[in-house]
DNA sequence: TTCTTAATTCAGTACATTCTAAATGTATCA
DNA sequence: TGATACATTTAGAATGTACTGAATTAAGAA
């Protein structure tokens, strides 16, 4: 494989993860681990990105938190060694599931507290526009919820989707 | 409508904003547009969330360009009123629209680029994980693509996988 | 136990984003 | 035309986020 390609990979895939709200240190460390067939050490990644040790260990914790990565331990040696999740999709999965819990459901929570005292004494026009907002939140979440439960599901979600988009390509 | 109500609601959107990508500001903004009957002036707007008249203002011009509020005139007076776009969902549907054509497409450009090189030379096992991370944004660009042609579509996808994830828990 | 090697934590720094307020631009009115 | 009332732009301040490197902790080897 070639060096500079790599590395336009790793750099690629960086930008990617700050798309969908993982930073770039540590979707570039998980680039990393995807195109090498063999775990490496905390302190080979850190070289290979020229970042610090002390942030590479905290981005690969976090990774591990995401079950993105995996740490593996050789016999007679003290460092500790990383390899990816294997199934690309299943951590991407995690990563969704993840973030909903973090970050969507607190927060849901609280505009749902608010939203049905505001009813009171709202106009037509404003009970209307609470009401969709109600209603997107509630569905976003429950297809969310529901497909996330687990990753056979999430899959067969997504691949149930891909079909039905298609065919309604073709109708229109 | 309690005050003290409104302000925790708007707050509280304010942070669902930053959860999809969008700034607390504007968040804001956009949710005192969603509880006001009538269109609101940029001063009024700044006065009311306590930020200044030029962040108002900026803001504003991002949400137009969203598409989420619409600039109202009102005969024989100088100010710009801002009103809500009535329907929250085409709103939604507009920042997803907005959010991959700006954030995700680019990005996947770069990335598909380097991964077909990337293969030459690669193990088995690492052109395994490679085709995956292709197949999975192959499949997910694919479904925003054609969700996200129009509204209308975009509805129906939403509400036929809202049946579908349902269907399928009941199922398990 | 102490020595050694590696991982982790964290205070401070660098960098990026968001926001303010002053300056500038624009349209309407007298 | 100049004065007025508003909107917009922008330089720099404030805030927030990510990163470094030194100090600390941990754990295997002697």
């Amino acid at each position: 494989m070639d060096e500079k390609t790599v590395s336009k990979f790793i750099e690629s895939w960086g930008t990617m993860g700050s798309v969908w709200g993982i930073n770039a240190s540590m979707a570039r460390i998980h680039a990393l681990l995807i195109v090498s067939e063999r775990p490496l050490s905390l302190d080979h990644i850190a070289k290979t990105l020229r970042i610090s040790r002390g942030n590479a260990s905290m981005c690969l914790k976090e990774l591990r938190n995401w079950g993105v990565v995996r740490l593996v331990k050789e016999p007679g040696d003290r460092q500790d060694y990383y390899v990816t999740e294997p199934d690309v999709w299943k951590m991407f999965f995690a990563i969704a599931r993840e973030r909903k819990r973090r970050e969507f459901d607190p927060v849901l929570t609280v505009v749902r507290e608010t939203l049905s005292p505001l009813h009171k004494g709202a106009s037509d026009i404003v009970r209307l526009r609470l009401k969709q907002m109600e209603d997107l939140l509630t569905t976003l979440n429950f297809i969310a919820e529901r497909s996330l439960t687990n990753d056979k599901r999430a899959r067969s979600v997504l691949s149930f989707l891909s079909r039905f988009v298609r065919k309604k390509n073709l109708k229109e």
